[in-house]
DNA sequence: ACTCTAACGCAACATGTGTAGCGTTAGAGG
DNA sequence: CCTCTAACGCTACACATGTTGCGTTAGAGT
């Protein structure tokens, strides 16, 4: 994700530390508005020209922060039915989504400015969906639902009402939302909504981007 | 949406015509990222401290652009079947949002800039919800789906993953889906989900935030 | 036709954002 | 310990964005 450090000793990784704990704390103070390059470089005692220099704009800096985000040991939650897994699974999407300070939301509403801050997020997202397969898995393995149910069009479809909710259409936080769209998927997939089209027996995602 | 005009004669509402047309050209032309208040003004003739005034920032301008499109006589399709209707209102979302020039990701981008946008696309979005509300009801009155089915959690049901898709997860342009989506969406209905829950006031799960 | 003033045009200013050149420093490699 | 240079700090600049004060103009009201 970020540029590769030629020397990563201990200036150089001290002034990321500096920098990205400066970002961090930035946003949670006094919000996304107030996030910009200045105000991180004055808020750690690091130069603008050197911030600008390796993150390049606000985008590359909450890039940077998500990189390292992405790489925890996040793993979906494990209830013992699907319905129980999606609403979890949505509960936490939904805490996200309208958690105090919105980090989410200032890192969705700066991949609309970078495109690096775009494809961090992307891969996130990508990551998440990915290791959020086994639900529907576990699911099909326990004859919930029918077997080549398609994961990803399952979770999206799980998921994609609370952000289009709570992000787009701003609607007020709703307490019950994500239980209610968590309960409609399980409905659907059971009445065997999401069933993969056959193409062929080793699916590979094959995401071409425009 | 504007400021009430006190004076809305020729001088004015020409400016008006003028600016606002400047704007969608520009979006057109050069796309969202070329759009300012300089390059709109430059644009039409008209000086760049009277769009400052009139309009503030560039959400301003798209706002009431937005408030413009929003006044149309637009009405959801009616094929005859929920099925139908749900897949050609989702082959329009999915043509506004892969469109090129994109000026609906441009809104939604604009939207997460300036609160007078992000204003007026809830309520354009607000409208076009209230206006789809007949597809659910004349699929009711066919007895495809249960009475009592929530139109707008089945609406947003069946265009969210469209927006999650193509907006914030930015997958390549899929054609199959729209359709896929819609289909989805019409089992789910039919199995029963969107099932308006008849609730007391009072009850509201703790929303828990970490 | 006359008046009054909201809205406009203009110049000058203030600030925010991003870049370029150059000397300095610290840590990686011998 | 010594050298070499990537990365840093600093100054100065370039440009975009947004504001203020003031004179001018056109159209709404009578």
């Amino acid at each position: 994700m970020n540029r590769p450090t030629r020397r990563p000793g201990g200036r150089s990784a001290d002034v990321r530390r500096r920098v990205l704990d400066a970002v961090v704390a930035q946003l949670v103070d006094h919000g996304y508005d107030a996030l910009s390059i200045d105000t991180v470089a004055a808020g750690c005692g690091v130069h603008r020209t050197t911030v600008y220099r390796r993150w390049r704009d606000v985008g590359g800096l909450l890039a940077d922060v998500l990189a390292e985000a992405a790489a925890d040991d996040w793993r979906p939650p494990d209830t013992g039915t699907l319905d129980g897994d999606l609403a979890a699974l949505n509960r936490e999407v939904f805490a996200a989504l309208t958690g105090d300070p919105p980090i989410t939301t200032a890192l969705i509403a700066a991949s609309f400015r970078s495109t690096r801050a775009a494809e961090a997020l992307r891969a996130f997202w990508a990551d998440r969906y990915d290791r959020c397969a086994v639900i529907v898995a576990r699911a099909a393995g326990r004859s919930e639902i029918p077997a080549g149910t398609d994961a990803r069009r399952l979770l999206v479809a799980a998921t994609a009402p609370l952000y289009h909710e709570l992000v787009l259409l701003r609607a007020g936080p709703d307490a019950g939302l994500a239980d209610r769209t968590a309960a409609d998927t399980a409905v659907a997939a059971r009445a065997g909504a999401f069933a993969a089209t056959v193409v062929s027996p080793d699916e590979h995602h094959g995401d071409d981007r425009r």
